[in-house]
DNA sequence: ACTGGCGTCATTTATTGAGTGACAATACCT
DNA sequence: AGGTATTGTCACTCAATAAATGACGCCAGT
């Protein structure tokens, strides 16, 4: 069999949305069997007989069971499709909710003077692509983006830089000259470049382990660089904000040096 | 104050989308407070300062603060689209993953016989939703709806009954004249009807505090039943298949006494 | 050098879930 | 019908996880 791996990610997966290792199995348990007992269920799935049943009547109530109450009862998961909208929707009816309550409270109670030399970060790659998608989204002059990854090119990312103001001027670069072409196909408004970015690449420090993600510079006062470690593709940024910034300065001195943009630096 | 209900409420839903009871505590703490140290954290959560710094680092991975590594440190919650966004995105991420990976494994291993007599039962509100539009889709030749309480009639439902072939018969019925009216003019294609409902209200047993929520019968082969609970709204549904399912006997020979669809019984 | 807030760790306590067995009720067999 | 196996419910133990608290080392300001 090499559904194993298949069943055991699935398991994985469905304890990550909040389901319990016993309910996990039995769920899947029972997609294969589409039809069975608590006996047949505990046989495939390891799960104790006696437990099949707490287990099953959580994820009925979660509406991704059905059971047939015969002696003995009978289980079955709701059809794939089904039981996939059923958790979207409980999770958007959550979402949606927080979201509105939430707002309600954003009500602030602060005291604070406002440092200029802020630098924050972030991890998780959804957030950190929605926060690029954001920034270049509010950008009213300039965009200076770098793309260190083919995979960081996504569709959102395309889109905004496509429904960006057109008085706006779009710099988009590339690590290599493939990944280049594929960005100015993909948003025909950018202007690209390649070179003069050898000293983004880590090949200098031989255990060094991170890559740039990407580098996004929005009106030359907001600034966004990401590193990824290669094996784990995991992406971690620092953000920081506001003119005098530390961060943006250097990035504006990059720029002023030819560095970032120039098509050839050595020229 | 007021958002004492909301803030509490907030951190309940936070749990219910899988953070711990202090990385809620602290998300909730951040979004009123722009942007904190753990020591005003802790202040305003009741979250013990010197377990703020985990909260905040899991909350960091996942993507719902930044962190400025000052001294102190100073968090602040992602804006809370944003926020929202990543964690629709994550989901969204983990549910397709989980489609792909059951839709591989869905390969069976059978050994049955196949009863006549099923009759399953399912709970959860959305679950059902989803079945009863699904039973509708499917329908080809007749459709027996009744909508025990106004707030079933979603704009899904309205949907689905829409897009129905039009040479299914589509019969919809209501318990109160009012909803009757709203059905007919969201559903123009829909024969609807009213009366011959009494025996379907819950009114005659004193404490049976059950009523009518959702009655589907589909090509006089399929039914679904539900109950709602109107204190809390629960809902519980009953479904069974097969033409001779006792079930659907039952409804059919309701419908042959006009119970079912008959304007005026009493003629 | 002393003091106080900051950040990290280790430890205790409570809660939750995983894993097992006793038991009554029921179905099944001949 | 009686005897046996299966089924469903509970109560319990053990392990894992999270909540809660306290002991430090570190760095800033005085």
């Amino acid at each position: 069999m090499d559904t194993e791996q298949h069943i055991e990610e699935a398991i994985e997966v469905l304890q990550q949305l909040g389901l319990k290792e016993y309910e996990a199995r039995c769920f899947v348990g029972l997609t294969r069997l589409d039809t069975g007992t608590a006996k047949q269920l505990s046989d495939i799935t390891a799960v104790p007989r006696t437990r099949v049943y707490d287990a099953i009547r959580v994820l009925e109530a979660q509406g991704l069971v059905e059971i047939q109450h015969s002696s003995p009862q009978q289980f079955r998961a709701v059809p794939l499709e089904e039981a996939m909208e059923t958790l979207r929707d409980q999770y958007e009816t959550r979402v949606d909710r927080l979201q509105d309550v939430l707002g309600t409270v954003d009500v602030v109670e602060d005291s604070d003077d406002s440092p200029v030399q802020e630098v924050w970060s972030m991890a998780d790659n959804d957030a950190i692509e929605n926060r690029t998608d954001q920034l270049i989204g509010d950008a009213t002059e300039e965009i200076v983006l770098v793309v260190g990854h083919e995979s960081l090119l996504t569709d959102d990312l395309v889109d905004v830089l496509n429904s960006v103001e057109s008085d706006v001027e779009v710099l988009v670069g590339a690590l290599t000259e493939s990944l280049q072409t594929e960005i100015q196909a993909a948003v025909p408004g950018a202007t690209t470049f390649t070179s003069g970015l050898a000293w983004l690449r880590g090949e200098n420090d031989s255990k060094d382990d991170t890559a740039i993600g990407r580098l996004v510079l929005v009106d030359r006062s907001t600034i966004l660089v990401s590193t990824i470690k290669p094996d784990s593709m995991e992406e971690r940024a620092i953000f920081g904000g506001g003119f005098g910034n530390g961060l943006v300065v250097i990035a504006r001195r990059l720029m002023a040096q030819g560095l970032l943009t120039t098509r050839d630096p050595t020229q």
